[in-house]
DNA sequence: CAAAAAACACCATTTTGGGGGGATGCGCCG
DNA sequence: CGGCGCATCCCCCCAAAATGGTGTTTTTTG
């Protein structure tokens, strides 16, 4: 067995790119297969390259760096997704986190750490700039100041899941009357006159 | 203003628990204030402690270490929590940063990286160690061997929010009628009969 | 072509939201 | 202490809306 890693780059900066390249190239454990300034060009080569990890950027001309990451995976879903990109804010990250990235690194991360981060994301690992695991690890976090009594907040993730008003009975030992008022204090609560407001709103707030 | 970041320590082993504080008391700009083997002495001593930080067990004696970290945080929210662990398994993890930890660190962790780990969860971010970080990453992504059709997911995914077939009609800008079209392609697909038991099994399959 | 997506109709049944009213227990405040 | 608010729980009624279970058909798309 080769145990040297196959590694394709895709960024669009050409300087940053092939920094990244050399970075990484300069380790004889990996080899830089070939780099890519977009998506189209790299998932045309993708059998070709068979890189076990792409190291990938976000904004991209053409193909965004989000759907490359689905594309590739559905090509060769044994490779191995790092990203790569300046931006921070949640929505690329969960995105691309749910696209299938096993890492996202902010590109203020230096070589050591990148280096670091390839072999750690290669043995299974998530590794992760500092903003970022924050961010992932704050959305896991339910609002600590919710409107909502503990029992309320049962009725509205049972809710949530798409049950009905008699199992949601059934599961918390109560009548379905009682679940009715329950669902009519959180529509007050919340300010809204249904189901789908109250889980909007619930699901913004984190409230369960 | 003072910077010396006060810790309080909370792990029942006696040996691990003064070998952590001596880790920790070694650095100039950390102090234990008080170590403690179970959360109820712990939280007893929460107000005159004043700690910036809890390194907490999560197996404990008494009060477990989730509701722990609950209940300190009830009482002084603005106390950052990081816990440290034996344990690697999903749901303990997913509770404890639920509950309100910033970070998870396996027992494993050597003092550099303890000590690393410390002062990256006092300025905003959330170390984890790598089998950790990669259970919280997972959990974000979809299973890409989905029985269903993208339309299907799309519409499974919105029923799942609590809305009404009317309201993912307009959304998807599709009929009433074609929308309980996919519904019922749903069920034969995932082998269910109703709402309730398709979301469950999405959820659980991570089709959305 | 076959699969996926979209659409229309009919109909029985469930679910839902909104309106009442009432009971209990618990902690807090004056 | 007694009252007040809050959470929790239960019951009745009713009409509108949503659902699911059947059909069948067309269009799009790989």
């Amino acid at each position: 067995m080769n145990n040297v890693t196959k590694i394709t780059v895709i960024e669009d900066n050409e300087a940053v790119k092939d920094g990244l390249a050399l970075i990484i190239g300069s380790q004889q454990r990996f080899r830089v297969v070939n780099t890519y300034t977009n998506c189209m060009d790299a998932l045309k080569n993708l059998r070709k390259d068979a890189p076990e990890l792409v190291l990938i950027d976000l904004e991209l001309p053409g193909m965004h760096g989000i759907e490359g990451i689905k594309r590739i995976l559905r090509e060769r879903s044994s490779t191995t997704i790092l990203v790569i990109s300046v931006h921070e804010d949640s929505k690329l990250v969960f995105e691309a986190l749910c696209a299938g990235a096993s890492g996202y690194l902010t590109k203020d991360t230096d070589h050591i750490r990148l280096l670091n981060a390839i072999d750690e994301v290669l043995t299974g690992g998530a590794p992760m700039s500092s903003k970022i695991a924050s961010l992932v690890v704050k959305s896991f976090q339910r609002n600590l100041n919710s409107p909502l009594s503990d029992r309320e907040t049962d009725v509205l993730t049972l809710l949530a899941k798409g049950k009905t008003y008699h199992s949601i009975a059934d599961e918390l030992f109560i009548s379905v009357e009682t679940v009715k008022t329950h669902i009519r204090n959180i529509y007050q609560k919340l300010h809204v006159t249904n189901k789908t407001e109250a889980l909007k709103k619930a699901v913004k707030d984190k409230l369960i």
